[in-house]
DNA sequence: GATTCACGTTGACGCAGATCAAAGCTCACG
DNA sequence: CGTGAGCTTTGATCTGCGTCAACGTGAATC
C-alpha cells in the first residue's frame, strides 16, 4: 500500500528506545531501565519517509501508531468539497496515528515536510505491553490526553483570536518545542509553506504573509523566508494577553 | 472542595454498569456479562449536578473521569483576559475529565446546563482495570481517540466554514447524537444559550440568532426559542457539502 | 397580572481579513 | 546562465461577520 516507504534492516532495530535520545519525550517516559528494555521489541520496524510523501491517508486501516524518531510533518483533514485544512505539525518526540483508533481507520493524512524517519508502533502490542508494564499505560494515556487539550488550544485560537494573536501563538509554540529538543529557542527554519500555516491557523497565505510583514515592521522577529528569528518574546506574548475589550 | 455536589447513597450504586441502559455507548461497550460485573465496581460513587454547577474547573486536581448518567454539559476554558470558548456539549453516556489525564489537573470547566447525574469513575481504578480487561482498555482507548477526530472537526468547523454551515453542523451532529440515544432526530430542545452555541461555533450569538431565522425564513427548521425541529434534514447537510468554489 | 430579568431578535454600520491582481524571489533544471 | 515553477509579498477592493443599539419575549416572582 504504501510501496514509496522504505523499511529499514531489522538488525538496526534492536534497542529501539533504550538507545534512542528521544526517550524523555517519546512514549518512554517515566520507564525503569529494564521495562525500557522490553520497549525495544515494541517497535518493530522503522520507516524512512521522504518529504511529500504520507505515512498513513485518511481511510486507510490503522494498525499501528508511529513515533517521529526524526523529521517534521503535518496531518490535514480533506472535506468531500475539496476544502482541507491541516490539524498539527509534528516533530521529533510526537506520536502520530491516535485519531485511528476510534474507528479502526485513519481520519486524517499525514505526510513528511522534510525527509524523515518514524519508528513503527503496532497497536495491538502497544496494548498488550502496557497491559504489563503500568509507567507505559498511564503515559500513553497522558500522550491522548494532551493531544486533546492540544487540539482545545487550537480551537481557542480558531474560535477566538485574531489573525496576529494566532500567528504570535504559532510561533512561540514552535519556539517551546524546538527548546524542548535542544534547539534554539529563536532561530529556526519554518518546515511548512506560508499557506500550511494559514490552513492550520484559519487564515489565507495573505493574512499570514502580511501578519509576518508587520512582526518584522515592530522588531517583533526577523523573516527571510523561512528561516525566523524571534528578537522579542516578550512581544510575542503581550500580543496573546493583553487584549482590547 | 465541590461541596454543592451530593453524592448519592452506595446501595444504589451496586449494578451500576450492568444494569444501566446507557452500557451500548459508554465506557462498558464491548465487555462480556461477567466483565461487566466487575466495572460495577469500578464506579464507586454517582454525583448529582444541578443546573449551573460544575463537576470540575481548570486547575482542579485531576483524579477521576465522569460518565453522564443523565442530563447535559458544556465545557469550556478561559483565557487570562477573561475571553472564554465553549469547546464541546457532552450528553448522556459521554465521558467528561479525559483533558485531565496529561496533566494531572483539568484543563476546562465542565459545568452542567441542566439537572444531571454523572458517574465518577476514579481513574488510578479505570487504568487497574483496564490492564486486567483487554475490551476495557481497548474500549477506552477508542473513546480517547474519538474525542481527538471530533476535536479535529470542529476545527473544521472554526477554520474554514462560514456561518451558517457552521450552525447546520451543530444542528446535524445533536440530531445524531439524540438519535444515538433513542430521542427524535428532528425535535428536540436545545440545553444552551445562543450565546454558549456562538461561543462553541466561533461567532457571536447575534450571528447564531440570525442564522436560525434565515433556516427558517427558508424553511429548513423551525425555531421556538431552545425548541428546534427539523423540517429538511437533506437541506441542512446540502449547506454543508455545496459550496461556492 | 404587573414587574423584572435573562435571553433572543433585528437593524444599521464598520472593520478584519478574504479575494483579486500583479510583481518579486529562489531554486531546480536544461 | 536562462527559464520556469512554486512560493511569497504587497496593494486595492470587497464582504461576512462583529459591534452597537433598540426592542421583543417568556418565565419567574411577588
Amino acid at each position: 500500500m504504501h510501496a514509496q516507504v522504505t523499511p529499514l534492516s531489522v538488525p538496526a532495530l534492536r534497542e529501539a528506545c533504550s538507545q534512542c535520545n528521544l526517550r524523555e519525550l517519546c512514549l518512554p517516559v517515566g520507564l525503569s531501565p529494564e521495562e525500557l528494555g522490553q520497549l525495544d521489541e515494541l517497535v518493530d520496524t522503522r520507516r524512512r519517509v521522504l518529504r511529500g510523501q504520507h505515512i498513513y491517508r485518511s481511510g486507510d486501516p490503522f494498525e499501528a501508531l508511529y513515533a517521529i524518531k526524526t523529521g517534521f510533518f503535518k496531518t490535514d483533514v480533506l472535506l468531500e468539497d475539496g476544502r482541507d485544512q491541516v490539524t498539527g505539525f509534528q516533530m521529533a518526540g510526537e506520536i502520530l496515528g491516535l485519531d485511528g483508533i476510534g474507528t479502526e481507520k485513519h481520519a486524517c493524512n499525514a505526510i513528511a515536510l522534510e525527509d524523515s524517519e518514524v519508528c513503527v508502533i503496532p497497536f495491538i502490542d502497544l496494548e498488550n505491553y502496557s497491559r504489563e508494564i503500568g509507567a507505559l499505560q498511564h503515559h500513553f494515556h497522558k500522550v491522548m490526553s494532551r493531544e486533546i487539550v492540544r487540539d482545545h488550544g487550537v480551537m481557542m485560537l480558531l474560535g477566538i483570536m485574531r489573525a496576529e494573536e494566532r500567528l504570535a501563538a504559532f510561533l512561540l509554540n514552535l519556539s517551546q518545542r524546538f527548546t524542548a529538543r535542544g534547539y534554539s529557542p529563536t532561530e529556526f527554519n519554518l518546515r511548512m509553506t506560508r499557506n500550511e500555516i494559514g490552513s492550520y491557523l484559519g487564515l489565507k497565505l495573505e493574512t499570514v504573509s502580511r501578519a509576518f510583514s508587520r512582526f518584522q515592521d515592530e522588531g517583533l522577529i526577523t523573516v527571510h523566508q523561512k528561516h525566523i528569528q524571534i528578537l522579542e518574546v516578550a512581544g510575542l506574548k503581550k500580543l496573546l494577553s493583553e487584549r482590547r475589550n
